[in-house]
DNA sequence: ATGAAAGCGCTAACAT
DNA sequence: ATGTTAGCGCTTTCAT
């Protein structure tokens, strides 16, 4: 990189350092940059090469405090839960950061006090450091819509308004029930009629979003529910207590998980008793987690298309920060099922 | 919040409101955030209110361009392995990011062509857009380090220099071999005493760090390694084949593995031949992955200290942009063993 | 098609 | 202890 005489020798080149050495006004550097119709191809041309020689970039700093614009898009991130199979964040991150980067923004992330959902929001939003949000945490009943939306601070939810049908920010879902009626099906489709629920409490929007979608499978063939769901904790040691509850009272041969965590936690009663997943009962499991990946003998799970939620908040994201602002209506994806060996003697063998 | 007439609805309070509110002049404000020291208490108190009626923040862009430093940490993260157990980026980045924050600093998060481990550190360099970078992914002989280093961009690894004793820039590791030599007299410990190694391919630094945990731990109580080591590739395929092959040819009563994924694999095996874990055969893992926590009966596994990491990443990142910079040796932090029911029949249940 | 002037909000350097 | 001046690097507006 070439650098200019009485310049800090670390400091990168600047709109000026261009200008001079193509022998044109800063301006028409800026121009040569942000509208190049605007220049003459052979004005064009020097420019460029100047900037190609000199590696100019636009200073951010500086271009965001002329543009009232970051390119900054803020996400925030609960500790990981230690102990279960929860992964989708991982994933999400990754295919946000992937589709933000093809937008031209960054992804800020910043952490929260887990008993305060607003704790962080605050201070980015007044002190300008980012242009949005992405919420990701709504299954708490975010109080982080209703906040940001008095804040008029722009944001893009992963996850439905649930609480508030009439809110009208941006957001993104999964198809929760849509993905445990698949599951529900393919067990069908092996020959189980049994096919035991086990789910979150009561007060879990998606919770109960996904037991529908069991529910929904199983009356569709005309089967009864009766006895067959237990509503607990999302922990192995629940999973694994409600399905021996289960499997003592109600003696299914399959079982619809909300989470891989509960999953694993049916793995673990089969394990103590005896039993092979797949062979003598049936696992299905929600997330596609990497435990579902690598436990024998695979999990059959449900996978959320993050990679396609990810280019639909950063879609939501690009409308919200347009001039004039563009709200489109939620999007809902519908998940697929990634069957293995938990759930056919086929898919032994990982 | 109160507003200023005249100005839109939504733009933040500036300097200049704070200044004009209270009775002083822009940098006397700019001071009591700065500099409180300089000014008499009353002045100081009257801008404080100022301050807090307003709702005011600095202007991250203005400050940033003034002050030629951005308060943001690059880290560049990759895709995650899929039907791996690989979970520690999860657990680092969360680390890094509340870690971070207490530092005043905030986590920018870009994606790599993870073919071109250079891409993406270039441009936000030169656009100013981070202050330091956080690099991680050392394991592959990390051209970063060096091409980091001949920019003069700051950073600080996670991984100590491997191919590059001299390497002048900050780092902080983990003590590999420690962790697996930990792991192995665990196994000592309970009896074993034909003990074999499953790791990585040879041109693996951090996999021959691990592996010479396990021969020292060996060769201290006097026993032999031969015929008890392989290499593989890092993937549950080949941690199950490697297992087979060990078990048939040199009859190992435990398994000590250079990451969970491996020690999976070794858990399909077992399955396979109606082995159990803990009972019939020890198994520890690398990672403490969510795994290793949630599988039956529960992998023992190295867990690495990635809170402590973060920490002293942070501490490191503050030396480096101190004025003057202050670069300290390369810090190693010693693992802990998390012992599960896969290595003690003691673990059962969990 | 190109250039000149102004200013985004802040802080470093110097006055007072 | 407080105020004044200048300028960080860029883009918007307006003139040429």
């Amino acid at each position: 990189m070439a650098r200019i005489p009485g310049r800090q020798p670390t400091a990168p080149p600047t709109l000026a350092d261009v200008a001079e050495r193509a022998g044109v006004s800063r301006q028409t550097v800026s121009n040569a940059v942000n509208n190049p119709d605007l220049l003459r191809a052979d004005t064009l041309l020097r420019v460029q090469e100047a900037i190609e020689e000199l590696g100019y970039l636009p200073n951010r700093a500086a271009r965001n405090l002329r543009t009232r614009a970051s390119h900054l898009v803020g996400l925030r991130i609960n500790p990981v839960q230690e102990g279960t199979a929860s992964a989708i964040m991982d994933r999400f991150v990754h295919s946000l950061v992937e589709t933000s980067r093809e937008a031209g923004k960054h992804v800020l992330l910043f952490a929260g006090d887990p008993l305060d959902p607003l704790a962080g929001y605050d201070d980015l939003l007044r002190s300008t450091a980012v242009d949005a949000f992405v919420v990701t945490d709504t299954y708490l009943g975010n109080p982080q819509a209703a906040w940001l939306g008095a804040r008029r601070a722009p944001f893009v939810a992963f996850g439905r308004p649930w609480d508030n049908p009439a809110a009208n920010h941006p957001w993104v879902d999964v198809d929760g029930a849509a993905g445990c009626e698949l599951a529900t099906s393919h067990l069908l489709d092996q020959g189980h009629e049994r096919i035991a629920w086990i789910g979150w409490r009561k007060d879990s929007w998606i919770g109960e979003d996904r037991r529908s979608g069991w529910t929904r499978a199983l009356r569709a063939r005309g089967l009864s529910t009766t006895g067959l769901a237990s509503r607990v904790e999302d922990t192995v040691a629940s999973g694994r207590g409600a399905s021996a509850v289960l499997l003592d009272e109600a003696r299914p041969t399959g079982f619809v998980c909300a989470s891989d965590t509960l999953a694993m936690g049916v793995l673990h009663t089969l394990a103590e008793r005896g039993l092979v997943a797949g062979r003598d009962v049936a696992v299905v499991g929600f997330d596609d987690s990497q435990v579902a990946q690598v436990v024998p003998p695979g999990l059959t799970s449900v996978r959320q298309p993050l990679e396609e939620v990810a280019v639909e908040v950063v879609k939501a994201l690009e409308g919200l920060l347009a001039h004039p602002p563009a709200v489109g209506p939620g999007v809902l994806l519908t998940p697929t099922l990634t069957v293995r060996g938990s759930s056919s003697a086929v898919g032994f063998g990982t």
